[in-house]
RNA sequence: CGGGGCGUAGCUCAGCUUGGUAGAGCGCUCGGUUUGGGGCCGAGAGGUCGCAGGUUCGAAUCCUGUCGCCCCGACCA
């Protein structure tokens, strides 16, 4: 039977939206596809659902192909295992928490790791039961700070998640690759361009994972990639580290005044002004130690400070630092963090004094230090000698200093290099659209999850977790096929196959549109059909315009002559086309 | 959490400066007309003007507070 557009639960609106910006969002909610119900929150309706269903279908397929199987689990789940594995407080605000009417405490899953783990737990004892794959797709919620770009960045939205139990590690890095294979066979039958890129395992723990992103100028996640293939996440780049300089041959370092030089480029001019090199090269930022006082919020709540060497030319990127210090939180240190340190100057913060260590856990200040990595042993720098208007010029670390360790905080810029050596890279901006982990065995270890080995010996499961965004893609999908007249779906997902506009009032138009319909139904086509009697044709252009199905085929004035014109939504060319040829045309 | 914008009919908006019976277009209902690009004529239904206080003879309009929404930023597996 055909979806009857006199009788479809779809409503058009001939205007935008006010309260949509992006194209996707405009669009989805004009054509009919979604409404919104509170901020980030969607409601999907029979032509949205569709092209949703669409898009599960393949993913599907093709986590059946791996070997995975579905299941499905309750978004409200209870506190307690996730107050086992630490998440209930680690997610911080951006976790749904509810009560129950006895006080119990509930959740609204952000991701499901912890109840899949039990599941296994509960079923499984043996090694001879794994590998193990299951998923779901299911809502998921995350009480984000501040949700936009409609369905690209939800509080409630659609995610494909998947788990794999092994009892080996080399059982995971399989079970991981079948994932990573599925991941690129979707991506590719969805049409979705994408980047695999190193990403920083973050609040999920675990050692290797990759992201899924697709390169678009509106994506929110920044990443590097160089000409050779490396590709990562700027929040898990890693610098390329220098070799150690033999500086047996430096002369000592040296204090100078420098007055009213606060910032890195009065310090390099007054250099260059009052201190130029011997060799005459010109001190430049990258010549500069900059040292950053961070502060760091624990998930207890206690408030401590930590000092970062930065060469000077660089910026601390707080998304790094995050990275480099979770799951505390980050951010500069405030004017009352530093009126507890009257051993710091501000403006002139250096490791060095001549009366000892300034910075570093055994140093007078006590203040835990980490530097960049390329800060190693026996580079020289211009930095801050602890003293208003003063710095010191040729301190080498490994000589005059030495920090508690390396911190990758600093931002990457395009031209840095990769640690592969494969080039420089360049920066680039991407969505999100699936994500594998290697989670390793932080949660069978937290959750019990054992299973006994060949030798009768108790192992604990190492596991991995991989996610894909329905509604994102399916939002992002909508976002890169459009034009100003509406969406213009891929065929893979659009929510129907052919659409049949009757343009015109005749009767012989509604028979040859119905025998039209019942051809390409014969074939196998999903069809919608617009029989309204007292719409006219522009309405029906414009309908069919907005809602995108990508074939079109209006039967009008040529029906009486055995005409009708098939129409391409995304060429926008017509032809005509004898009605009897219509099902070998579509075959 | 900081900055900006906005809450009036199902949708998109006007009216507010200068207080005086609630408006338009689209959509919806009925009748007629029209049928290849959102047509036309006529008659209707539909709104506690986000909410609460205040000023006033009188408040959508002025004042105070409050709630909500959108955008930018911070934040965000």
């Amino acid at each position: 039977m055909p979806t009857r557009l006199s009788s479809y639960f779809l409503r058009t609106l001939r205007e935008d939206p006010s309260d949509a910006e992006v194209t996707s969002h405009r669009l989805l909610v004009r054509a009919g596809y979604i409404r919104r119900q509170a901020p980030g929150i969607f409601a999907w309706l029979p032509i949205g659902l569709r092209v949703k269903n669409k898009i599960e279908t393949i993913v599907r397929e093709e986590m059946a192909a791996s070997g995975a199987f579905e299941v499905h689990f309750p978004a409200l789940l209870p506190r307690e295992p996730y107050e086992v594995t630490g998440r209930w407080d680690e997610y911080g605000e951006g976790l749904f928490r509810l009560q129950d009417r006895k006080g119990s405490d509930l959740l609204l899953a952000p991701t499901h790791e912890e109840v899949f783990t039990l599941l296994v737990k509960d079923l499984y004892n043996s090694y001879k039961d794994l590998p193990l794959s299951i998923y779901q797709i299911q809502d998921k919620y995350r009480d984000e700070a501040r949700p936009r770009a409609g369905l690209l960045r939800g509080r409630e939205f659609t995610m494909k998640d998947a788990y794999s139990f092994d009892y080996t590690d080399a059982g995971l890095d399989l079970s991981y690759q079948a994932q990573r294979d599925a991941y690129e066979r979707i991506f590719t039958r969805l049409g979705l361009e994408y980047v695999i890129v190193k990403a920083d395992a973050g609040a999920m723990g675990g050692s290797r994972s990759e992201e899924f992103l697709h390169p678009t100028p509106i994506g929110e996640d920044t990443f590097v990639r160089s000409a050779g293939g490396y590709a990562a996440n700027v929040e898990a780049f890693t610098t390329l580290v220098p070799p150690v300089i033999d500086w047996t041959s430096f002369p000592a370092a040296e204090v100078h005044d420098t007055p009213d030089t606060p910032t890195i480029q009065t310090l390099v001019d007054s250099a260059n002004a009052n201190h130029p090199r011997d060799d005459g090269r010109e001190w430049t930022a990258a010549d500069t130690l900059k040292n950053i006082v961070l502060a760091l919020t624990n998930l207890d709540g206690t408030r401590e400070l930590v000092i970062v060497g930065v060469p000077g030319d660089r910026d601390v990127d707080l998304k790094r630092a995050e990275v480099v210090f979770a799951p505390a939180e980050v951010e500069a240190a405030n004017a009352g963090d530093l009126a507890k340190h009257p051993g710091l100057v501000t403006g002139y913060i250096g490791p060095w004094a001549p009366a000892g260590a300034v910075l570093g856990s055994t140093s007078a200040t006590g203040i835990r230090y980490l530097v960049d990595p390329r800060v190693v042993d026996g580079t020289a720098w211009i930095t801050g000698a602890n003293e208003n208007g003063r710095h010191v010029f040729g301190l080498v670390a490994g000589r005059d200093f030495a920090a508690d360790g390396t911190a990758e905080v600093a931002n990457v810029r395009a031209g840095d290099p990769p640690p592969d050596g494969s080039g420089p890279v360049e920066l680039a901006r991407g969505v999100e659209i699936g994500h594998v982990f290697q989670l390793g065995r932080k949660y069978a270890e937290a959750l019990g999850l054992k299973v006994l080995d060949e030798n009768g010996k108790l192992v604990t499961v190492t596991m991995g977790s991989y996610g894909i965004g329905i509604t994102r893609i399916l939002a992002l999908l909508a976002e890169l096929n459009n034009d100003p007249k509406g969406l213009i779906w891929p065929e893979t997902v659009a929510p129907f196959d052919v659409h049949v506009i009757a343009a015109g009032r005749d009767e012989i138009v509604f028979e040859t549109a119905a025998a039209v319909v019942s051809t390409l139904e014969a074939t196998g086509r999903e069809v919608l059909y617009d029989d309204r009697r007292k719409v006219s044709p522009g309405v029906k252009f414009g309908d069919a315009e907005l809602i995108g199905v990508p074939q079109i085929v209006i039967v009008g004035r040529g029906a009486v002559d055995g005409i009708v014109e098939l129409w391409d939504r995304r060429t926008g060319e017509r032809t005509q086309c004898a009605v009897d040829n219509i099902g070998t045309h579509f075959a």
